[in-house]
DNA sequence: GACCGTTATTGAATCGCTTCATTGCCCGCT
DNA sequence: AGCGGGCAATGAAGCGATTCAATAACGGTC
């Protein structure tokens, strides 16, 4: 019976420490779980043996006995985009003060795998699940109803309440943007982004159309592009120019790279210097937006607060899991840099 | 279509859709596993039970049972920077094709987080570890050693050949950007960046000055930066204006983002015209090397590749364990643009 | 109808852990 | 001595799957 040869291979589990350290099995796991209830000095030999065998707890096994893990899934739409990036630090830091783990999967902003991952998720049984979708991956609709695992929603609104979320209140960063121009004395405003579909986009719109409208001596156009890439601002500037100097002495850009891309371009061509003749805004606070050669004002998505946000009612969820769900707004802030303030402002 | 059953009752078992679909508990593990092996009729009553019940498998039970995951861990350094991003993409693109799922866990650049997630993916007991740290952090060797999982290191040198594992032939990178510029004709050569104490910087710079010693009316000069950003580069330009118009005609940047900072001051002042009077290359193919004003010539890390790579090793290691531990070097490969070729050259 | 080879299904044993009701001990009090 | 209470340690009963030997059911043949 008492025949200990492991044929090299499986790693060594508790019975086998048990022995080796001649205790029962329930005691290594106290040792490992609830060391107070042990006394010192098997503590101490437990933890010999641990290292002598080299042993490391199985957490399946763990989980399936305990009926709970100590990780969470954080479901990301895409990890190229550094937003969701920063929403995982955000995650990360709260879940760790928590002793909680954090496991990461990708999407790559496809919604299948999207789905795929979500389901992958539930069936490791983690103690609950964040989700990160992009703002057009409509799967989550077909599967959301269903779920069971605590979860919380972020930069997406569930259209019922069935569950928590993390939003950012797009329409205010708009104004904040508009009203920022305005008050330089800008008055010929021009919004650019798009496609419009997109929510964000629309909501960003609507708040900057709502401030200028506040305004009576000021306007502002719309100009849709297809994309919000610098091509795409880039290409926009062009036909900008075509429309001749003075036309706006203000450009709010639904994002930094297409900013970046407009500053190239326009403040190559006489009359439309940058922010002299032109003050252009961004959005997003993309890493480059502050190094390019002119940097762009932009309002910073709070991503990693939208983060430590989205975990901290998680861990509400999942400590009471009674709890009534519900959605925090947070706000973006502006970050007003060269490309309205002019050179004088200096950052730090 | 009726019931939606979401409230807190504890998930169904398998047990449970057993007895919900009238056979034994063994017939609906087949029915999951080996689909092949029941009747076509009990498989549907089996399948409606578990759509009925909402059931969702228990992986922890599952990989306890049979002794194997179908998931493998991928730790990575810094999600903040898109080549570990580059990677995972590689990695995900493989294993997904051979129905393995991907956890991402991240480092955030502590050492002490890469132990504790190492530790982590061992006690989740996945299938194996794909682990790509900075060159900087020293903490694996002293877990490594003692690691039972199948494991592949990328773009790390395993001292001992113990582990698998993918590098970039960095000198190999470092002399396609110095041949690039000889074959422009230039001469007059400098190689910027750092910390040198960074193996992958210093191996750049091997290659470089081997490069430049093959022809002999070519010089090469060192200097040292203390980071590789923007920052940097303009910092560093200055320098270098400083130093006079025609003291070098092609510098080589050890980074994307130091490139573009010595771009951007550089082209300004004139005598150091990019590339005209200076021709720069930069590292990485950061994705704003394109972007920028000046479109960078740069070395391309392939950092996808690598993934992949990696992700084969670790399959070959999982499926026959055997299998002798080898490294595979991938050769970078250079992308001429703007800053080195002109304005003529235009990229697709 | 008896016999036999497939094909389907069954259910007990097992994986490695947590839990918790018990048991053993030791010590101080009455 | 006897009793009660606190610690320590024990070990069996799950947790929810996979496996696999054993059994049942099903056709075909002679």
């Amino acid at each position: 019976m008492t025949d200990s040869t492991l044929q090299g291979r499986s790693l060594p589990s508790m019975a086998d420490v048990a022995s080796h350290a001649g205790v029962a099995i329930g005691t290594v796991s106290n040792v490992l779980n609830n060391p107070s209830k042990v006394r010192e000095t098997t503590r101490r030999r437990v933890f010999a043996s641990i290292a002598e065998l080299g042993y490391v707890r199985n957490d399946a096994a763990r989980s399936l006995a305990a009926g709970s893990s100590t990780s969470v899934g954080l479901v990301v739409a895409d990890l190229g985009n550094s937003f969701f990036v920063d929403i995982a630090r955000g995650v990360e830091q709260v879940m760790r003060r928590r002793g909680m783990d954090v496991l990461i999967v990708n999407s790559d902003v496809e919604p299948t795998r999207e789905v795929h991952n979500l389901e992958l998720l539930d069936r490791s049984r983690v103690a609950g699940i964040i989700l990160a979708p992009l703002d057009t991956s409509l799967a989550k609709s077909s599967v959301l109803p269903t779920r069971s695992t605590p979860t919380v929603l972020v930069n997406y609104e569930s259209p019922t309440l069935t569950y928590s979320g993390v939003q950012v209140d797009e329409a205010h960063g708009g104004m904040l943007a508009a009203e920022h121009l305005l008050t330089l004395g800008r008055r010929r405003l021009l919004f650019v982004g798009g496609p419009l579909f997109l929510t964000a986009i629309q909501r960003r719109w609507e708040g900057v159309a709502r401030a200028v409208s506040a305004v009576s001596d000021a306007s502002v156009a719309l100009e849709e592009t297809r994309g919000l890439n610098i091509r795409h601002g880039r290409e926009l500037a062009k036909r900008i120019v075509a429309m001749g100097p003075g036309t706006y002495d203000g450009i709010i850009a639904a994002s930094d790279l297409l900013a970046i891309g407009l500053v190239q371009v326009l403040n190559e061509v006489p009359g439309f210097a940058v922010p002299s003749d032109v003050a252009v805004t961004g959005y997003d606070n993309n890493h480059f937006a502050s190094e390019s050669s002119i940097p762009v004002s932009t309002i910073a998505q709070p991503g990693e607060e939208m983060g430590s946000t989205a975990a901290d009612l998680l861990l509400e969820l999942i400590e009471k899991p009674q709890t009534q769900t519900r959605t925090v707004t947070l706000a973006p802030r502006l970050i007003p840099r060269t490309s309205t303030l002019g050179p004088a402002w200096h950052r730090d």
